[in-house]
DNA sequence: AGCAGATTGGACCTGCTGGTCCATTTGGGT
DNA sequence: ACCCAAATGGACCAGCAGGTCCAATCTGCT
């Protein structure tokens, strides 16, 4: 996974071609942006592109994709890892709001690609799913913390409602999206955030 | 609107076109779907796509989203106009979930369109947000008759949960595209909808 | 200093894409 | 039968995208 020996200067240019990458096609859409436009925004040439992504475009979007994230998740920690109280779940959602408030354009990186690029790169579109899965896999062991410790009901299955909270964000996301403003997500959020909430194991 | 008669069978050309293209983004994104493409599953010529749609690509991609949109409203028909009872929104629930599990190819039409051409194309853009809206508004008005004739709590908020569960249903397909199988868009779908229940007026 | 390899720059090529244009055929009304 | 507009076919074009290639420069190490 490491074919090319890099330098500190070489590591630089290469993160930062995949965040100028990553920020270009969060504001244009991967169609809307091209290898000269990343060798523009980054000042650098044809030749460093293709140096340290050898595969090309396909490799770049890759990178930037396993970037944004690492970026997201990190964006919740430590809130993420500890899901275990109403108040951790509330600081996660605190973080997670503000996350994506202070994103230079709204929407989700991770679900725009998923659905522009999963057909033509069955690869990347792997690497998403297994993200989303990871992600949603870190909200089920939150569930499962809940469920254990006698707060959430005995029945409640951890990894539907760990999928039925991200399939929110990621709704609400897109409709983030639409409207250019962050209510959406807000809504959509809080709303799963209720349904877990009626999984409460009744008064002990 | 109607710059150029059209004789019937002009016009099923132009829905054969359209039609076509709806399959081919769906299977391959709008960025894997060229006019060559098009003309070759269609049978026609350069020449046609441009008497059809003098706006080229653009124009097409539009007439592609009406079509969707339009598509997806009538598979959720009459159920949507008549959410009134839960069980109205049972049935609903059933018609959206066998309209998305007999579709080729899993995924939102429409999201997709979203988030890969909302922003190369501001006119596309605001036409998705509207659908979305409409289709929001039309849940929400379900909501509103739900809480007027007494099922839902008084202080139900209509919009909120219009949203809320249109969120649900956009990020379960997305992940139902990435995991190919139909079961994430179930789970959020229920999950929105159980969420609408915990809503329900105490005993009269 | 000197060398090897990393790094950088940019000219260049090729295929494809959206789009234009015009000649030809078709079809409905009189 | 005739005519005009609609419908069709397909050659053609210009621009741009991804990708190749090689020459030049910088960097760290001995």
């Amino acid at each position: 996974m490491a074919p090319a020996p890099l330098t500190a200067k070489g590591e630089a240019t290469r993160a930062r071609i995949v965040a100028a990458t990553a920020e270009r096609i969060l504001a244009a859409g991967l169609g809307g942006t091209s290898l000269d436009d990343v060798r523009a925004a980054t000042l650098t040439s044809k030749g460093q592109l293709f140096h340290y992504f050898p595969g090309g475009k396909a490799e770049l979007v890759r990178a930037v994709a396993e970037w944004q994230g690492q970026r997201v998740l990190d964006a919740q920690r430590p809130a993420l890892d500890a899901l275990d109280s109403w108040a951790s779940w509330e600081e996660w959602r605190t973080r997670l709001l503000a996350h994506y408030d202070a994103q230079h354009g709204w929407g989700c990186p991770i679900g725009s690609l998923a659905s522009e690029a999963a057909t033509s790169d069955p690869q990347l579109a792997a690497a998403l799913a297994d993200y989303l899965r990871t992600w949603s896999g870190y909200l089920a062991a939150g569930v499962e913390r809940m469920r254990r410790a006698g707060i959430l009901r005995a029945d409640a299955d951890a990894n539907r409602l760990g999928t039925a909270v991200l399939a929110a964000i990621e709704g609400g996301l897109l409709l983030t999206r639409t409207e250019q403003a962050l209510w959406p997500l807000e809504v959509a959020l809080d709303g799963a955030l209720a349904h877990l909430r009626s999984w409460e194991a009744p008064a002990e």
